[in-house]
DNA sequence: AATAATAGTAAGGTATACCTAACAAAATGT
DNA sequence: ACATTTTGTTAGGTATACCTTACTATTATT
């Protein structure tokens, strides 16, 4: 029922999913990601980072070499922006269009982001564009405060 | 980073939460559901149900005695009514609101119902609200046709 | 340069959620 | 009633995603 990779496409397990867009932001930010800043975001050991990243190498996804680095492969820019556009659409939509606060918004997108389909998130991205375009957010805050 | 059950309530996971939310379903509908309905209905195996029925059982959400039946507890009920609950606030918002046809919000709603926070959802349930009361949904299908 | 601290790996362990194969008990058909 | 089929259980197996402990290699401190 759970954990099965989903049929033929890339398709990574949530785990990897988190790790990879936190490589990819950091390489965004110019940062020089290690493997040890991954277990403290994620709160997890060093040696499960250790295999988490093996795999990610495995799948084509990162370039990983020990000390001397982590870096994101084309095919792993990809799947990271895929996931990373996911999650700010949910987010967008939970705290801008349903006033829900940033903590709770984002924690939610996290989670969402891994399960959601491509069909499901369009539609949400267009509905929350419409909504601003309308003002409709504003007219819902309101009607929350009384 | 997953599977791993949270905090102290009782959370289930995933896999078992389908599997409650049909012996629900079915004990509501007065019909006499068995391992082997389970089985069929989620592709695994009889012996992957019986664990995880005795699982459920060890949970006090179900009563569980072989053959002699599949019976659901008041805890079992309360926990099965909150998932079908965000199961259909979830479809409701993906259908009606944002027109997503029936399979592909039946399909969503069963994957987000397991993730999503109490409070999120209490949000989308009153934003679903709000737009049917103002034929939001109507205008904007309206824009998605032209 | 020598020592101490940090970062990554390896080995071995746990729990979950599946599986298949073999078996036993119960329900059903004739 | 007897044979067949169906249903559930057991035993043993796989893969994933974690863990801890111990070890090694690198980096920093003095």
């Amino acid at each position: 029922m759970q954990g099965k990779p989903n049929k033929g496409k890339i398709m990574i397990t949530t785990g990897l999913e988190d790790y990879l867009e936190l490589i990819y932001n950091s390489i965004e930010k110019k940062e020089n990601i290690k493997a040890i800043d991954i277990a403290n975001k994620f709160n997890i050991s060093r040696s499960s980072v250790s295999e988490a990243l093996i795999r990610l190498a495995d799948l084509g996804l990162i370039i990983y070499n020990g000390r001397k680095g982590i870096d994101i492969t084309t095919e792993g820019k990809v799947e990271a922006e895929k996931i990373i556009k996911k999650h700010r659409i949910l987010y967008t939509f939970f705290n801008e269009i349903l006033s829900i606060n940033q903590t709770i918004s984002n924690k939610n997108a996290c989670k969402i982001e891994h399960v959601i389909d491509d069909e499901v998130i369009a539609k949400i991205e267009i509905f929350s564009n419409y909504c601003k375009a309308n003002s409709i957010e504003k007219k819902f805050k309101e009607t929350q405060n009384d």
